[in-house]
DNA sequence: GTGAAAGCGCTAACAC
DNA sequence: GTGTTAGCGCTTTCAC
């Protein structure tokens, strides 16, 4: 086995408490026996163990970041833009991914409840509002990128709603009237919102919404293609269609190119997330960024600081960060063609 | 706080070696027992501490996957495969991203070191061999997908070589014969490997082996562009081009098209992993699947068999998975033009 | 400035 | 079938 505290204090002669204040950097120790523990140390080749230090010490400084589903490079990013924030300060991350499974899911969980981590963050989760609530009062947990209705504990999204508006606003800008919307069934809240935001910009400019165009499947590829067929099916097809996320998007694009439409010109697709994929895309993929480092930050940040305060004094806030329109090329103005 | 065992013993009125009998479904523990730890367990809401259980087993069930960067989801697609053998085999697997960076990745070791986790999956590394060595000897270390030259420790990849010899043979018997190399520095194993096997065939077939034809920079996308220019800025340039990755392959293709020229018809291009965006581009990527379950799933497997075992019979063999050349639209036959 | 010792929450020998 | 207890490796009072 590898060396433990004991030994290095029995090999430079001094006790483990001495050795224990030089681990921690801690004052009063003098620069000698500093010396010659660090000589133990590297002689022994010695590593602390965490478990122990964790255990007494009652934190381990690692939060758990669990994700739907591993494919999404977006949820990556996120990941990308939390370590940025926490690493530098004391806190790794590591993430796991549930594949959408609410039993996986809760396994993974397992890990805050039995303080393997101090802290999860949920991009999406299986939990209803009831349980998180309940869960939040004991533990530190926030969620990211998507919300849960009626759920009391700290989120931090994009305004789904007002992104949602903010596109298809652009798409009725642009000439286009009718306006196809890709979507999710109604359990995904982040879906139901820019839905939402997408009838609100139609009403606004006086456009009827259709229910023949909008589609209702989930966020994944598959679904692409499917809700595409049915948008296309209706009496008068889309001109433009608004999708909840990039790979709805790309999965449109691929569809209507397959069926003989050039893509911008032909018929306008939107995504939504601004993944790596939109502009290695040909043609690249007009959507609404969502700032994923920011994401990431500010909500390890605030669970950070939620983490070791008392449940009442916890920060169980929604907050938002601002989105972007982005146009790239399959987005074009509405020409009527003859 | 929360409740600790000695909690639940208090509340039911049992020793806590009962309580630890019934959290373990050990023998030895009476039904009326049994369901009075239960009935305790439930009332307080209580769940063990595994810094705790861990400490004293000397073990924590969990394995950490160390990929150098997010961003490529080849790399999530074998964490997955990881993840679908060892769960269900009661080991947890969380995964951390080191960026390229030896920092990163020595911190994140740490949690093997300080025993945090029970093993390591690295999905490339900064370590040279001499390290892995040393380190395998204490520690339970894996590669996986990329290879150190002269590492002794358990290590699955695809043969790189004969993957490449046999995507390029493919571009022969479709007729090319200047065929490019986009590949990585010298540095990376896996495409040293794959230069060879290009090199290879190539020479098999009688086709001179030509320096501007052969370009050395890294796996990502941003070098793709660098790297097509050059190749066809050459005097004779190529027909067809072999990427060491998909992310290459597709920057090619992007810049293909932006060059005017037709992917399939006009120039030829081949990746490599088969990450899922091969089927999403336009057109859609011809490249040598790695097959990321079969990759994941033996790495973990082998992996989780040497852990406990003395440093002697530890498994530090190196095995292959089989690959597989798949063709899509962006490759075709050679067709001598005018 | 240093050491002795208690104890973090748990498991597993051992005794009964 | 159950309880007592030592101890996993560490930090941190409390003495000195």
């Amino acid at each position: 086995m590898s060396a433990t505290i004991k030994d290095v204090a029995n090999e430079c002669g001094l006790s483990v408490a001495t050795v224990s204040r030089v681990l921690n950097n801690s004052a009063n120790v003098s620069e000698d026996s500093a010396r010659r523990v660090n000589e133990a140390i590297e002689k022994l080749g010695y590593s602390p163990n965490f478990l122990g230090r964790n255990l007494r010490k009652r934190e381990t400084n690692v939060i758990l970041v669990i994700m739907p589903t591993s494919e999404h490079s977006f949820y990556m990013k996120i990941v990308a833009g939390i370590q940025a924030y926490a690493q530098p300060r004391g806190y790794d991350i590591i993430c796991a991914s549930s594949n959408s499974t609410s039993e996986i899911e809760v396994r993974q969980m397992n890990m805050l409840f039995n303080r393997t981590v101090d802290g999860v963050i949920l991009l999406g989760t299986s939990y209803d509002a009831e349980t998180l609530n309940r869960l939040s009062k004991t533990y530190d947990i926030a969620l990211c990128c998507e919300g849960v209705d009626g759920a009391e504990l700290l989120t931090v999204v994009v305004d789904d709603e007002q992104a949602a508006y903010d596109a298809v606003r652009e798409l009725i800008r642009l000439g286009h009237r009718r306006i196809g919307f890709l979507g999710a069934n109604d359990r995904a809240v982040s879906s139901n919102f820019r839905r939402k935001g997408y009838i609100r910009a139609l009403k606004e400019s006086g456009i009827e919404v259709r229910n023949d165009l909008i589609y209702k499947g989930n966020f994944e590829y598959e679904h692409g293609a499917l809700g595409f067929d049915k948008l296309m099916s209706a009496a008068e097809p889309p001109t433009a269609i608004f999708c909840v996320s990039d790979l709805l998007a790309i999965a449109a694009i691929h569809r209507a190119v397959d069926r003989g439409l050039r893509v911008g010109d032909d018929i306008s697709i939107m995504g939504f997330d601004n993944i790596t994929m939109c502009e290695m895309m040909l043609p690249t993929v007009s959507t609404v960024e969502q700032p994923c480092s920011k994401l990431g930050e500010m909500v390890v940040r605030k669970l950070m600081s939620n983490i070791g305060l008392p449940a009442a004094s916890k920060d169980n806030g929604f907050y938002t960060v601002p989105h972007r329109v982005i146009i790239r090329e399959s987005v074009k103005p509405y020409k009527n063609r003859t």
